[in-house]
Formats: C-alpha cells, structure tokens, sequence
DNA sequence: CATGAATGAGTATTCATTCAT
DNA sequence: AATGAATGAATACTCATTCAT
C-alpha cells in the first residue's frame, strides 16, 4: 500500500504543534504535561516521540519557528528605503498585523523563554535581539533627521516593543476593533503619545 | 538539632518569602521546587508548612501582598485634584518608581497569575482591574478636557500600561539610569511619542 | 529495563490486588503502603497507576467486588421456596462456606469500611444492608411459621451475622476442622443454641 | 502558689484519653494525628509528651487499660459456684452490660491490635485469653453437666463472643432497647437460639 | 505545665521517558 | 506509525517527635 504524500505523519505533527501551542498558551510550559498533548491530539504519550525527541525540544522548535517566521517576514515586508518615519510606519503595520494573527505563538515565545535550557535561551536571546535592532535602527535614524525625539533610544525600543506585543495579552480575534484600527491606535501612541496637539 | 537557638518565626517568615520572590522570579513557579525555597532558607521543606498552608498559597500571598501595597501607595501618592495632565504625570511617577523599585515582585504578578486557582486568580483580576481604572480615568478627563487625543481609550490604557510595566523585564537597579531619567523617559513617551515637534 | 520482556497487564491486575489484599488484612489500610504493595507484586509504586487511580480506589474494588460477588453467589445459592427453616439451613450453609474460603476479603470488606470516602462507604453499607435483609426475611418467616422464636428479629439478624462472620477472625484454610463440621457447628448454635434438649 | 490537688494535669491526661478514645473510634487508629487530638483537648501537640511518650504508647494504655478493667470487674461480678446454666446467665449479663456500656473502648480494643508492635499485641492477647477462657471454662463445665451441647467448645466460645461483642458495632445508648432487654435477647439466643421448642 | 519552631523520614501521586512488540 | 507496560526520579505535603524557652 502506498501512503500518500503529507499522509498521517505529516498531519500528526501539525496537530501536535497545534495542540502543544494552545495547551502551553493556557497553562504554562511546565503545568502542561505530553500526556495533555497526546490526548488532545487522539494518540498515545510515548507516541509523541516518533516527531519530537523531549518535551523541552517541542518547545524550542514552537519558539524558533515563530522567531524565524517573524523575522524572514519583516524581511519580505521592510521598506527598501523610506524615511525613518515612514519605516517606523511600516514596523508598526508588520508587528501589530504579526501579533495579532497569532498570538499565541508570540505569547508563548515571550512567556516561555525562562523553560529553555540556558544553551537554546541564549539562541533565542540573539533572534530576538536581531528584532529590536530593526526598530533601534529606525529611532536613530529619527533621531538622525530630527524628526524623532527620544530621550533614550534603548529604553524608547524596549518601551515601544513592550507596549506592541502587548497587545497578545487582550487581544482576540474578533473583537472590537479591526485590524486597521488597531494598528491606527498603536501607531498614534507611538508616533505623537497623547497629545492632541501634534 | 530540633530548633536553632536564636531561631524567630517573624524572621524565618520573612527568609522564605524573599526566597520565593526571587526563585519564582528566576525559574517560574511550577518549576520552582519548596525544596528549593527551603534550601534557600537553610531549613527543611517541611518547616514551610508553618508558615504557608500550600504552595499555591504563598503564590497568591505575594500577589495580592504585591496588589495590595501598590494599590494603597497611589492612594496616598494620588494628588487631590488637578488636571489630567498634572495626574497623569503623577501617576506615570508613580508607577515608574513603584515598579522600578520592586521589579521581582511586579513581573511574578504578572506572569504568574496562570498558576492561581481560578477563585484566586478573579480576586486578583479584580485588584488588577481596580488599578488599571486608575489610569483608564485620567485619559478619559483628559479626553474631555481637550488635551489627549486617543483613538480608543480601553486600548491605550491596556498599551500605556503595558509599556511601563515592561521595565520590569530588564530594568536592574543601579543600572545606567537613574529612577529620574527613567521617569523622564516614559513620561516623554507617553505624552508626545517619538514626535519632535510638540 | 523498562519493560521485562512477557509482561501482562492482565497479570499485573490480579497480582496487584492479591498483594493488596493480604498486606491490607496483615495490617490495616492505612499502614499499607503503595510501595509496599509495589514491591511485594515485584513492580515500582508508580505502575500501581496504570491499573489502579488512587489508594482508596483499589480499597473500593476489592470491597465491592467481595460484596457483589457475595451478593451473586447467594442468588445462585438461594433455594427457591421451602419452609424457613430450610432456607436458615441453606443461608448459614452458604455463609460459612463463602466467609470460610475468602476470610481475607471477608475481613478486609468488615474492618476497613471507616478507610472509604463518605459516598464509597455509603455504597457499600447499602450493600450490605441487602445481605442483612435476606436473613431478616428468614428469621420473621421463621416466626411468623412459628418456628422460631425472637425476642427482636433485627437484633437476632445482626447478632447470627456477626457469630458467623467471626470466623474469619481465627478460621485457617486446612485447620482442625472440616467446612462440613464448621457449617454443623454453626448451624446447632443458631438453631438451638447452647442447650442439649431440643 | 500551691496546686489544688487532682487539679489541671489530672484533668488533662483524662481529657486526652477520652479525645483519643473517640477519634480513633471514629477513623481509626492510624488515621488519628496527635495533632487531631490535641487540638480537640486545646492544647498543642508537643504537649501530649507531658502525659503519654509515643502514640503507640498511648494506644496500648487505651487498650490494656480496659482489657485490666473488664478482667477485674468480672473478677468482682463472677458468682462463687453455682450451676453452668446460671454462671452462663451471670456471663452474659455481664458481658453484654459491660460491653454496652463501653462500646468504644470495647470497638478500640478489638479494631486496634493490629496496629499495636509485637510485643504489646502478645500481651494484650494473652489477656483476651484469660478472658476468653472463662466463657471456655463455663461451657465444658456445662458439657459435662449434661446442660450444653455443643459440637465444638472453642468454636462455640469464639462464636458466642462473637455474636455479644457484635453489639459494639451498631449498639448506642438510649436506643430502642433497655440493656435488660438486650441481655434477654442475647441470653435467649445463646441458650436455645432461634427455636421455639425449648 | 505548656508552647512554638523545627526536623526528617515517609506518603501518595505525577510525569517524562524507554522500548519490545 | 503507534502502543502498552513499565520505570525512576521528583513533588507537594503530612506527621510523630524533639527541645529550648
């Protein structure tokens, strides 16, 4: 019997990552057992060891995957070029639009970071920080030009990352506000705060 | 050896509590062990049990402990009257310092609020909720008042808030800046943005 | 080693709960310990688990288990009509027979019932209320056929039970008696008692 | 300042004793903490060492201090001479008044002994014994006086007790029936048993 | 006479992991 | 590709017991 191409195996992965993601999204990493994961996904615990070899490596694989996705996307998406206010129009867009349509991934890549083992926390450390630096390079450039104004580039980055990825604690498909909305709110909050002056 | 001389419940009470704070903060609580805690302390596992009935108990006497503080402290730093501006930046102060100040406690309630049970983790949604109204408030007068300008003001609450918050993730005390630049910093932020012009 | 090889779940069962049963009678329930039983089967503790959810649980089977059975075997035993002398005849027959060739069930199912939680206990006592009545029937037939003679046909009911349950106190399979002497023993003290008129 | 006489540790040991005695009734020896007890005495823990050094310790004074007083009383209630027929009428009257007028100490002694070392046990055991003896003692003495037939003297002694010392089980004081009452039940049953005729 | 602080051995139970089938 | 039986190390928690005060 030939088994046809992207048969069982393959859809039993995915549905382990799918069921890995929303169980350690609602419980935390450590409160979330493989015997939880294999129930949700119809199979057996020890199962689980034909497609990841330990539970700590399905965790790293969930976190690197959402940071390689994240930033080979900004790749795709970054501006060739622009002014530093336009590029920060641009990462607004991407890492709001990003954020909001999976959530999930992204709060666990956030939350979970202290369940790695020290050696796979520092490689994600560095994906991470690789992603701060898009947007410290656009408050300097600012800066640059003078069309920004911020006392502390650094902590501005933090500040503002904080502030974006935020948005993964509350935010549901569905809700309220549209996607456009939502970006329009963050990026007047960035851009000119609360003022109603500018 | 049944009982060190000299040994003090108020003072081994305190001993864990500290130990807690900081292993939580490190490791996440599930994985932190009362073992660990005990260790810590330099008692036995089981001696914990004088002093917290469980340890989920001790999770939720830091939080709402936490909770608690942070809500009487504005209560007496809150300004009687003024502006919106003049309460905002008042309450920005506020938060800065409080936050900088005890940033392990801070960042456990907020990131262990999973590992409550679920009456314990309404009580504390509801202190949390209490907080963040503080602050929903302020932008709601100065809506009125004609000097913010917020797209919505639910969501900006939730990103101001975020935002301030997130120091907690990397601030260490005694580092580059000082707790009055760091306010410098946010408050900037959060009343004009980036912008240069205003 | 993790699996010897010929292993049998099956196998496993039944030898977990003949070591539970005689460590439990041996000792009481609450001083048995799952390691103990663990050992005694040859298994680590943590496999108790695959057949068995909890300590009271595997308490719980073997006592229902003794009184459903109990409670089948007499509706097969059960002769069908005759006078109430007959079927007291046929009643102590089966008892002491059945008490006599499981006294560790019989034992356990008697003194460990305080062990069960609220509910379980509930369940068996209305079991075993079954069983009472079948005799209480018997003795007010007796009575009513002028047979017998009751101060108190409830007290009488609870009092032969206990005479003949105490066998299981001191009976030894293979001892000095035959099941064929120990029925007539205890069939001449119900019927006549001590006296050597009758 | 001068103690009164029979004053506060007189009282406690008593107050101690009789928590013990009902607890242990109720779940049973090894499911009583000395927490449990203390705490419905009103004191602390640590404070049961005053009075009793060990918990088994406490057990076997529980036990062996009604096993000395049913041999004494008997001792004081036995008839000097008299037939067979009339010491039985004398044992019984006084086991069944004893036993439910103590029915938790009686329950205690018989739930318990397995819970007791060795060597204790051997001890208590040695007096049941003696008691044992006695009823013994009458029905071979009935046996020859032509009065009592019985196929089995130790079995019938071992069943007798069986079937009186079963009303600690359900027996309460100020129920349905006056202690005469329950000695005329009992006495009927052991001397002519279920029948009419005699 | 009584306690409060502490111990350390022990308990049921959980869980990631292994591997013959 | 998947499972069922099993492991062993770990975990929160309990409890009898000790002893300086």
């Amino acid at each position: 019997m030939v088994r046809p191409v992207g048969s069982d195996g393959v859809r039993t992965e995915a549905a382990i990552r799918d069921a890995a993601i929303h169980l350690i999204a609602a419980k935390g990493f450590e409160a979330v057992t493989l015997r939880g994961i294999a129930k949700q996904v119809g199979i057996q615990a020890s199962s689980l060891y034909r497609y990841y070899p330990s539970k700590s490596e399905l965790l790293m694989t969930i976190i690197t995957a959402h940071m390689e996705d994240l930033l080979e996307r900004w790749a795709e998406a970054e501006p060739a070029g622009g002014s530093a206010l336009e590029r920060l129009d641009a990462f607004i867009e991407f890492h709001v639009s990003y954020h909001s349509s999976k959530p999930t991934e992204v709060f666990i890549a956030n939350m979970e970071m202290r369940a790695l083992a020290a050696e796979d926390r520092k490689t994600v450390v560095a994906m991470r920080k690789r992603y701060e630096a898009i947007l410290l390079q656009i408050l300097l450039d600012g800066v640059e030009e003078g069309v920004f104004s911020v006392p502390d580039a650094r902590v501005a980055t933090f500040a503002i990352l904080a502030m974006l990825t935020g948005l993964t604690v509350w935010y549901q498909e569905g809700g309220r506000l549209s996607k456009d909305e939502l970006v329009a709110c963050y990026s007047k909050l960035v851009t000119t705060g609360l003022s109603s002056v500018a």
